[in-house]
DNA sequence: CGCCTTTGACCTGCGC
DNA sequence: GCGCAGGTCAAAGGCG
């Protein structure tokens, strides 16, 4: 109702537009504000009850802030893959409590899925707490995992299509991971995808859907 | 025991 | 130069 401005938000940026210093340094290790995402950032909007966008990856959280303009803090999560610097960075929409905004920065340099397969075999969970903390709240359409969601459903669900036709990060494989957690994130309806910069997004793009 | 979240402090960049 | 805002670190505590 409300998510006239935000609803429908998936797009891809490139970033690097903020600053440039100490690009060598990746990782981050270096400077503690760094800004410096010099990485390909990839912006996801959903309307979901959870936070997390569960995304074949496992994610560690590393800070949480209060950010000018929003009531709703932002989280900050890191890939726990070794070797994998992706962050990510999940936040509500100040106007839409149901709007949760994420954004990835970097490129997975491992196998999420396999990754997953892996966590999952060993019976290690994925996601716990922050997923879980909203569970109780969701009932478990797991729109991601079903690619052909009843044209009849909600306008949440009918995005999903777009996503998964778009192919976007992979998210149809994806959805199995998130089956697993019975996750119910739901894209916005008319989730579109916008490239700032159209360099690098292909070989993110790639990345993501490499990997899956 | 290992992994994850929480939280406060710290750092950096930017605008004034 | 100063203050603000955003982003990250690291210690402590909790949970499976």
């Amino acid at each position: 109702m409300i998510y006239e401005d935000l609803k429908s938000n998936l797009f891809i940026t490139n970033s690097g537009s903020c600053c440039r210093k100490g690009e060598n340094e990746h990782d981050g290790h270096s400077a503690y504000g760094s800004r410096t995402v010099r990485e390909p950032r990839v912006v996801v909007q959903t309307t979901s009850e959870i936070d997390i966008l569960d995304d074949a990856y496992r994610w560690r959280k590393y800070g949480q802030k209060v950010v000018k303009g929003n009531p709703n803090a932002r989280s900050y999560y890191k890939c726990t893959a070794p070797g994998c610097s992706v962050r990510k960075h999940v936040e509500r929409a100040a106007t839409n409590i149901k709007s949760v905004i994420t954004t990835y920065e970097g490129k997975h340099n491992h196998d999420g899925l396999q990754h997953v397969a892996a966590q999952q075999c060993t019976g290690a969970p994925i996601r716990p707490a922050a997923v879980n903390g909203y569970s109780s709240a969701l009932n478990f359409t797991n729109s991601l995992y079903n690619p052909r969601l009843p044209a009849t459903g909600t306008q949440e669900s009918s995005s999903l299509d777009m996503l998964q036709g778009s192919g976007l990060f992979g998210y149809t494989s994806l959805g199995r991971s998130m089956g697993s957690y019975g996750n119910n994130t739901q894209l916005s309806d008319g989730v579109y995808i916008k490239a700032k910069d159209e360099r690098k997004d292909d070989s993110f793009l790639e990345s993501f859907l490499s990997k899956n």
